[in-house]
DNA sequence: ATGGTGGCTTGGCCA
């Protein structure tokens, strides 16, 4: 059987509601990870999602970050925050286990911190935050179970992620500190699958709402579905889901989604 | 060009 997974930084689920169903109902993934929901659980509009038919937990919090996992298959667990600092009140990680056919697939949701400026304390807590993705990455990869970490890694992993890569040097999504922990957690044996599926030169995933950067593709690919061996054997698709960028009222991300056969 | 745009909130932070 086909599973197909998501991940999409929404921008707000309160402004992003109306353009997320349509998406829903004309893609219908089968798991959906999003991030940025800028929500409190409470608020977040869970009866509409769960009238198509999908299952919803979510890990808000108030104003900012907060992300949550949408499934039409049935979700046997879930487990906020990311593990290695209980200090770290920010709303980045949901972890599931969705039951599929034949077993289960781990799907982890993430918003890894933009880290900028990179003069402040806010870079530091990005790398922090990336190493304790790898440790936890590891962790995960030993039960040699197919697995995805998707969502909005704030990095962008080679100049031929940016349409212009000069812009971007000395910012925290491209700093070579942060280049280098994403390359560590693809080293463990995690698979970028828009690299591994096509040629990823000049597919972006996010422009900026600022100075025409859509009109122009003045893009970065910055959101990625990184898979275990067991999961990267079974790839058979990967789509930007590009126009969505164009909608009324659209997020600065658009979806990415894979198809696992 | 120390701006530009948008979201969540009511003064200002975050991206």
């Amino acid at each position: 059987m086909t599973v197909s997974v998501a991940t999409w930084n929404v921008n707000g689920i309160k402004a992003r509601i109306d353009n997320l169903l349509t998406w829903l109902e004309e893609s219908k993934p089968d798991i959906a990870c999003l991030q940025e929901i800028k929500s409190v659980d409470e608020n977040f509009p869970k009866a509409r999602i769960e009238d198509l038919g999908y299952n919803v937990v979510t890990h808000g919090q108030k104003g900012f970050n907060g992300v949550a996992i949408l499934s039409l298959l049935p979700i046997d667990e879930a487990t906020p925050r990311l593990p290695g600092d209980d200090g770290d009140e920010q709303a980045r990680f949901l972890e599931a286990v969705v039951s599929v056919e034949g077993g289960a697939l781990r799907v982890c949701c993430l918003y890894l911190p933009n880290g900028n400026p990179v003069d402040s304390d806010k870079f530091p807590y990005k790398l922090s935050w990336m190493e304790r993705l790898e440790a936890f990455a590891r962790d995960r990869l030993a039960l040699e179970e197919p697995l995805i970490l998707a969502g909005d890694y704030n990095v962008i992993p080679m100049p031929e992620d940016a349409r212009h890569p000069d812009e971007w040097v000395g910012d925290a999504l491209y700093r070579p500190e942060s280049r280098g922990a994403f390359r560590r957690l693809a080293n463990l044996g995690m698979t970028d699958a828009l690299r591994a599926s096509s040629d990823a030169d000049g597919l972006y995933t996010f422009w900026d709402y600022q100075a025409g950067a859509w009109q122009k593709n003045n893009g970065i690919r910055i959101d990625h579905l990184m898979l275990s061996p067991q999961a990267a054997d079974r790839l058979s698709g990967v789509t930007i889901e590009k126009h969505v960028r164009g909608w009324e009222k659209p997020s600065d991300h658009v979806p990415v989604r894979i198809e696992l056969t």
